[in-house]
RNA sequence: GGGCGUAUAGCUCAGUUGGCUAGAGCGCUUCGUUGACGUCGAAGAGGUCUCAGGUUCAAGUCCUGAUACGCCCACCA
């Protein structure tokens, strides 16, 4: 109970994460151990960990997702690190080409300058230069979160082996026939003038109306038409009517004189037609419309575009097909234009409001215009002869199998599902951009001849013609097609370099659930197709960081918590934590600035634990002889938070391993061994600080590999707390009933500041107490810790006696417990008192009665259940006796 | 139109294969300057586990249905 004098060693009194992290990085990065070939211990590495981070965007800066990532991705590195196994995390940028691009023509914007200003070339070096900026940015940020990946094999899906990479695929599957060029139906941005993949539409449902559009027959009669978008009238090449229905059979073989451009057009019969929807008269606008388009190949009708790249009314177009006063005008423009038009002209018999779905460009929100062009694509249906393949497969099928026969397993579970649909439904993929940044197409066009000539370099002359007039494709590929082959481009493929033998496939892809068909798909057709194995085993999806209130982070909600802000104020560690302890895959997290701030406080406790023991505990050594009940209780309690951890790392259970970790630190030892520890001559503060750290450094790397400097548990400069084994259980002999024992002696010191509180015992206030114990001897050995932690001046433990008068009295498991009040005894309160327990105890007893009454019980439950009832009957029936007893007296 | 998820204390969530007098953190109430920590400690209040059925000796946990909220996918003009 004397206090110990604390030596004049000086640690701080409270963590300042500032004045560490940056140290301990830098100190983290010099020792090398970020890279797989430099380990400690390397011969005895036999097993590899490999993990590819998700390029975060070279343009971007960090946010909370991105931290969440390298939280779980760090907390799984430094775990399977520990675990002796060679690890390797790769970090790497993604150029991301609409969003850089986009980015940077905002900027020129601003001074004034178009892209088409300077030129294709100089605009690349304008980019190039400003991703240069910001991917040193985005570095130093993920830094500054503590993840230890290893910079010297950092990549970006734009350098000189990506690049090499993206042209060997490309070709190969050029050859293999699973790319070809196509005049097909895609999706347009007229704001970005590229082309967009299915997956980057977002569809949206938008209250629109409905437009009831009056088509003359030549002949006599008319046809009205319901459309969501008359503008594309403009383009319309046939009605169809279901030959089924009756309303219009009459009508089908004629011509129909177009209102406006007075074109003419056939009406057609065809099934596809809904006779339910809108009058059971379709337009056909096979130009803008995949469903036309379709239905126009059927009917061999012709394609009319009206759109320029912009999506403006196109001046060629117009000319050729009679609606040249709509040139220039935009989509909304047009339409508002065309139905007033259509009004004054008595073509428009209504209009109703209808709620429709219009796809969205997922870059820039601009609404998608279908438009037919010819583009590049890559066959997902088409059957070869793949890698590793015995029958002909398509890499539909390929990544189909690779997840349903559990070669890759997802967490959660539930996404599959969600795989197997998106992956059924694909269509082919459109791989071509019209952006400027990017990979540039592989092909070569002949100005003169139109062959298109697939190769590495540009050929001196086209093999067809021979003419030398040949170009580079201008397009470029879809972002998603470089970043698809991530996890082995990064190992160096297409050449057979050692890190791919050794790493590949990755053992963990870590990602959010919102891009798992751009880029998880892409990864494992483009894994399958190229290698013939998988990308990855695991697959763990992580949900989005949102405010406080649920809401998305964004800057023009001004709800946006910056990790780099939150960092600075409450230390990595802490906001690392905030993202991890209640967080689980595939659900979105709701995160606050207090949040962050209780894992500092969190820290803090960690940190001035440490401070404690460094200071006070004794001996410096391990012991492990004469321990008492208290050592044997923490060091179990500490062999089963090992097993603990030790499986939730192991199933990225992260936010379970947290919690576990925050229990037995501030709960089990601060809250009581360290308490119990100032009554002992000595303590195994030392070896439980010492394994605490270790376990905890996957979640709390910086203030774990401090504190373990700090302690002087680091013995030479190289072993750093980051390479440290994973310990093994502390070998414990005779630790039955520990457990037990050491709750009854919780269960006395909560006892008396029970009575304490309830009699308003001023904590100043030393009083004494008389426990009568069958385990007297048990008890007697923590004496001074049940006086120091309950406020006691004396305490008399015997195994039985006489009931001392004027006593607050509370009937534990194996004791009874007197504090003596004197004339502070309130025999009112001690009778509410007794008589609210044994209401609670006689009602308890009653439901374990009824469970021992009923014979079904007795005879289906299993054997230790039943045992168990009985054995809570008899304490119940124990504890209404002495509760009776005590009564008897009153 | 198809599919999925969630519903437990004021808030954020745990609750493994059914055995629970339903837990934690934050917040709240009362009390406290016990030399590791006020970024702290002690004690406490607070829940018919969304609703209705069912299976079972036993249901927060499994099944069916309903309601609410959320998400994803989709070319019906």
């Amino acid at each position: 109970m004397k206090a110990k004098k604390t030596k004049k060693i000086s640690i701080p009194k409270a963590y300042e994460p500032q004045k560490v992290e940056e140290r301990i990085y830098k100190t983290w990065e010099k020792s090398g151990y970020f890279n797989p070939d430099k380990l400690p211990n390397k011969k005895s590495r036999k097993q590899k960990f490999f993990i590819p981070m998700p390029p975060p965007n070279a343009t971007g800066i960090l946010h909370m997702g991105h931290t969440l990532m390298l939280a779980i991705q760090d907390a799984q590195i430094r775990f399977h690190r520990m675990c002796g196994k060679k690890t390797l995390w790769i970090p790497g940028t993604d150029h991301a080409s609409i969003a850089t691009q986009n980015v940077v023509e905002k900027l020129l914007l601003k001074k004034g300058i178009t892209k088409e200003d300077l030129g294709r070339k100089e605009f690349l070096k304008e980019v190039d230069k400003f991703v240069k900026n910001s991917k040193n940015t985005i570095k130093t940020q993920i830094k500054k979160m503590g993840s230890s990946c290893d910079w010297s094999r950092e990549r970006y899906t734009l350098d000189k082996g990506m690049s090499e990479a993206v042209k060997t695929v490309f070709i190969k599957m050029y050859n293999d026939g699973l790319i070809y060029k196509g005049f097909q139906m895609v999706n347009w941005c007229p704001r970005c003038s590229s082309t967009l993949a299915d997956d980057e539409v977002n569809h949206k449902e938008i209250n629109g109306n409905l437009y009831y559009i009056k088509y003359p027959i030549k002949d006599g009669g008319f046809l009205t038409v319901a459309t969501t978008r008359p503008e594309t009238m403009l383009g319309d090449t046939a009605l169809v009517v279901n030959p089924q229905d009756k309303r219009y059979l009459d009508f089908i073989g004629r011509t129909s004189v177009m209102p406006i451009t007075k074109r003419e057009i056939p009406v057609l019969a065809d099934d596809y037609v809904d006779i339910e929807f809108g009058t059971g008269v379709l337009k056909v606008t096979p130009g803008h419309d995949p469903n036309d388009f379709t239905l126009g190949k059927k009917h061999k009708l012709d394609v009319i575009d009206i759109f320029d790249d912009k999506g403006k009314i196109d001046k060629k177009s117009a000319q050729y097909h009679n609606f040249e006063k709509y040139e220039g005008l935009d989509r909304q423009q047009a339409r508002k234009k065309i139905v007033k038009d259509l009004q004054n002209e008595g073509y428009l018999i209504k209009i109703e409001p209808h709620k429709h779905n219009v796809g969205h460009c997922y870059r820039c929100e601009t609404i998608i215009e279908p438009k037919v062009s010819s583009q590049w694509f890559v066959a997902v249906n088409k059957k070869i002869h793949l890698k590793n393949s015995k029958t002909k497969k398509s890499l539909k099928q390929k990544a189909t199998e690779a997840v349903k026969s559990g070669k890759i397993q997802i967490i959660p579970k539930r996404f599959e599902k969600t795989y197997f649909h998106w992956m059924e439904n694909l269509h082919d993929w459109c791989i071509s951009r019209q952006i400027w940044f990017g990979h540039q197409i592989p092909a070569y066009d002949c100005l003169d001849c139109e062959e298109v000539i697939v190769a590495e370099k540009k050929p001196k002359a086209c093999p067809k013609c021979k003419s030398k007039r040949i170009i580079q494709t201008p397009d470029t590929l879809d972002t998603w097609f470089s970043s698809g082959l991530w996890t082995f481009s990064t190992l160096g493929w297409p050449k057979n370099t050692k890190d791919l033998k050794e790493f590949h496939p990755a053992d963990l892809m870590e990602t959010g659930y919102d891009i798992i068909f751009f880029w998880v798909a892409r990864m494992i057709i483009m894994s399958e197709y190229a290698l013939g194995t998988i990308p990855f085993k695991k697959v763990y999806l992580h949900g989005l960081v949102r405010d406080a209130k649920g809401v998305k982070m964004s800057k023009s909600l001004g709800n946006v918590i910056d990790p780099l802000e939150m960092s600075e104020k409450y230390g990595a560690d802490a906001t690392r934590l905030s993202l991890i302890i209640g967080n689980s895959p595939g659900n979105d997290l709701k995160l606050s600035e207090e949040k962050i701030a209780s894992f500092r406080n969190f820290s803090n406790k960690i940190f001035n634990i440490a401070r404690y023991t460094i200071l006070n505990s004794k001996p410096k050594k391990i012991i492990s002889k004469n321990l008492t009940l208290a050592d044997k209780w923490i060091l179990k309690k500490l062999n089963t938070l090992n097993e603990e951890l030790t499986e939730h790392y192991q199933n990225i259970e992260l936010s379970q391993a947290g919690e576990k970790l925050r229990e037995f630190i501030w709960g089990d030892l601060a809250d009581w061994y360290v308490e119990i520890s100032k009554t002992q001559k000595q303590d195994v503060l030392k070896d439980v600080l010492r394994q605490v750290l270790v376990l905890a450094h996957p979640l709390i790397p910086f203030l774990t590999e401090y504190l373990w400097e700090l302690a002087g548990f680091k013995k030479g400069d190289k072993k750093l707390l980051i390479v440290e084994p994973w310990p093994k259980k502390i070998k414990l002999s005779s630790s039955k009933n520990v457990e037990q024992d050491f709750q009854m002696l919780k269960d006395v010191i909560v006892a008396i500041r029970n009575i304490r509180s309830e009699y308003k015992i001023e904590p100043k206030k030393k009083i004494s107490a008389i426990l009568h114990s069958k385990k007297r001897k048990t008890l007697f050995e923590h004496k001074e810790a049940i006086k120091l932690l309950a406020g006691l001046s004396d305490i008399q433990i015997e195994k039985s006696g006489k009931k001392p008068q004027n006593c607050a009295e509370a009937i534990l498991k194996d004791s009874t417990l007197y504090i003596p009040m004197g004339d502070l005894i309130d025999p009112q309160k001690e009778l509410t008192r007794i008589q609210k327990e044994l209401k609670e105890a006689i009602e308890f007893r009653a439901s374990i009665q009824r469970k021992l009454d009923n014979q079904e019980f007795i005879k289906k439950a299993p054997k230790h259940i039943v045992k168990q009832q009985e054995e809570k009957l008899k304490e119940q029936n124990k504890k209404i006796k002495n509760l009776e007893d005590k009564l008897r007296f009153f």
